[in-house]
DNA sequence: ACTGTATGGTGCAATGTTGGACTATATGCA
DNA sequence: TGCATATAGTCCAACATTGCACCATACAGT
């Protein structure tokens, strides 16, 4: 392992970080003011991995403390974008489930940005977003192997 | 543009986002308790930029409010990592200086944090970093003109 | 020079994040 | 069954982030 690749290696974590603001950045202007990009991101996780998720699942599937995941679905629920039921499977859990109105406000979400991401997409060579992809899916999975 | 390329983008963003959360995690577990990673990395910034930067300049570098980056910089001079000293071309602002403890203490972050690196990058195929590295630099570089 | 506006920086308050302690339920093992 | 340990979730307090109001200095147009 050369100094090159480790160095490479902080540059790149470095970009990624200065990305993640500037998404969020992106996201949270279109979002209604009060609503914050976690929000929006797990109820997106619940539409695309399905609902139904203990709030553990998706405290780790996002990476966070289980009191983060905890308060972020505490807010959701108050906004009427989810709901809790009990799992019948484990008493100490709850899962948790879409309304009509989170997917809506999902949906919502989806359509203000998408244009701010098309002109993003249109200032960059074609290409980009799909050779990063994989790469990406990559280095994620590796790196959540690596957290033991 | 297609739909599926905006949602291409979108899964670029959200793999971004995690791995920006998994990399500070990695980070700050190897730095000294109630240090956290902005702190190191403004610290990174003024190695690899140069010192001598106001807090300003920092702030548009990492795309921080500038309150943001005065509490950081402020938390930085209270350890001792940097100091302060007047912009001789403008009274308003004050230029960020690294004291050497301020870079012995940025080196020492790169050699804690160099092996969870080493490791990360024997686990993904090689050549993946770098293949990451120009696309992403890119990218950056396009939000960050797209931002108005 | 004078005045209006723009810019660098900070103090404060509201809010988000997170570690630690705690409760309740589940599971493993004798 | 009974007990020790592990796990899901929440409450609370400490701390980080950030919008807003404010001050000081700079600069542009007259």
């Amino acid at each position: 392992m050369s100094d090159d690749d480790v160095s490479t290696a902080f540059a790149v974590l470095n970009e990624i970080g200065i990305i993640a603001q500037l998404g969020r950045a992106t996201f949270e202007a279109r979002l209604p003011p009060g609503v914050i990009l976690p929000q929006w991101s797990v109820l997106n996780h619940l539409v695309r991995v399905g609902d139904g998720r203990t709030p553990l699942d998706m405290a780790r599937a996002f990476q966070v403390p289980k009191t983060t995941m905890s308060h972020t679905v505490a807010a959701l629920e108050r906004r009427g974008w989810v709901e809790f039921r009990p799992n019948p499977d484990d008493g100490r859990s709850k899962r948790v489930w879409l309304t009509a109105a989170g997917r809506a406000f999902r949906d919502d979400g989806i359509a203000s940005v998408a244009p701010d991401l098309a002109r993003i997409l249109g200032d960059l060579p074609s290409g980009t977003m799909e050779a990063l992809l994989p790469h990406l899916r990559h280095l994620r999975e590796t790196m959540d192997a690596a957290r033991d």
